[in-house]
DNA sequence: CGATAGCTTGAGAGAGGTCAAGCCAAGTGG
DNA sequence: CCACTTGGCTTGACCTCTCTCAAGCTATCG
């Protein structure tokens, strides 16, 4: 049964897989029709744990999720982070077994959506699964460029890279604009982000900040020169495919 | 029209799918019937380059392939590595434009296979496509893996975590066994996919060879001490989904 | 039999890690 | 309302893993 709490949820979810690839007024209704509980979850809480068999999918509503993988001695590598309108567990609908964890960064709402009800629905819309699986790629996508930075960019580089990378994803979903974006992460996750410690992240924020990027203060990060900041990077937009549905 | 040389190429392709999730005879035949044409590759040839939009996809028939990225002043990162029966560019189904190249890594044999034609398969049987979208789903969780090596491991590790990897990929095309496989590539390959330098690279290897888990030589590796081997890169195979099949 | 690609090794340098301490802001409880 | 705790930020001193540069070696190939 739909009610007002999961039609806001569900929206957001058509409006993301609209702007990956476009929907018919028909899919567009039976996403807004799949059943979907919301729950409030505090910082650092899993959502699913590396070896779980999900028998749902979890679609972010509110505050930052993100992806890791534990290695003994606590080391931590944060696979990626996800936003509103991301569902970050996709690739469990295919792949039964978890290979890494989820939680929230923040205090995140989310809303679960049975794997069972999403079958359906990509049985019934193939396009549906077609957008979905394209999800999964553009993810494919980020990973492949968090890779190039871990391997080849320096901290520098790397960091500057995340920024624009985060800067546009937000955009895209109206969360950021006029080079502010809201970046709620502590010091020890942008380290486990990029492969760094926290102590050498702080030193190179404040490289960053010396050189007058950009500004990081609260969980507020101003660009203050966005084409200096790309240069530093080496950032490509490309991989991200923003743009795609006007593109086709 | 099938030819005896497509059907060769076809049935590694089929092998490899049905090994993911299992296929029924009427989707075996069909991509058996699948339009192909081969081509012979030396070593560093580009197969598709960053920026292209292809309309076909490659099917690695013989040899090993490679996904990159290049950056300024001569940067590379290996993105992953293929082997016969891989379908490296399946993305490209749907993520119409590269973010990376994709080269063979050695004298190699690959078949494409056009877009059009793959396209039709999935409409005709959307159970492919669940499979195909499967494969793009494990190479994430092999992206995944890499990052946490590239971001977490030390080279030893890392460089153990590689070799535990290709092993068991080899293996699950017969193509290795013993605890000796196949590895043509380059200590230059070795460190573009690591993130290292060559001379590192060297250095590492020798100390691999030095602890007496494995030997290198030619382009054969011989896992000497597998459970030593696996250990010191802190492996774990299940993020590979080898035995999927047998395991639903 | 040069030429070339790949492997090996040494010496020195640098990016980033480790350890340790101090600081600040936001709770929390008496 | 003020000690006290806690999590996160900042900085210094020192260390080490990995890089850079450079040279020599080896095998393959036209």
């Amino acid at each position: 049964m739909p009610n007002p709490a999961n039609d806001h949820a569900l929206a957001l979810l058509v409006r993301k897989l609209d702007s990956i690839a476009g929907l018919s007024d028909k899919e567009r209704q039976a996403i807004l029709r799949l059943p979907a509980t919301t729950k409030v979850l505090q910082p650092k809480q899993d959502i699913v744990r590396d070896g779980d068999r999900p028998s749902r999918c979890c679609l972010v509503l509110e505050g930052w999720a993100c992806r890791y993988k534990l290695l003994s001695e606590g080391r931590r590598q944060i696979l990626s982070f996800h936003i509103p309108g991301d569902v970050p567990d996709l690739q469990s609908l295919h792949i039964h077994s978890m290979d890494h964890s989820l939680c929230a960064a923040t205090k995140a709402v989310v809303a679960f959506i049975p794997h069972d009800a999403l079958r359906d629905l990509i049985n019934r819309f193939p396009n549906v699964a077609t957008v979905l699986w394209r999800d999964t790629l553009i993810d494919a996508a980020v990973f492949r460029q968090w890779m190039t930075g871990m391997g080849r960019r320096s901290a520098y580089a790397r960091m500057a890279h995340l920024f624009c990378e985060m800067y546009l994803k937000l955009e895209a979903v109206s969360l950021a604009g006029e080079h502010r974006c809201p970046l709620p992460l502590t010091q020890t996750d942008l380290a486990d982000a990029l492969g760094l410690t926290s102590v050498h992240v702080n030193r190179t924020l404040k490289e960053l900040r010396g050189s007058g990027l950009l500004t990081l203060r609260g969980s507020t990060l101003v660009v203050d020169r966005w084409d200096e900041l790309v240069q530093a990077a080496e950032f490509d937009p490309t991989y991200l495919h923003l743009e795609q549905r006007a593109a086709e």
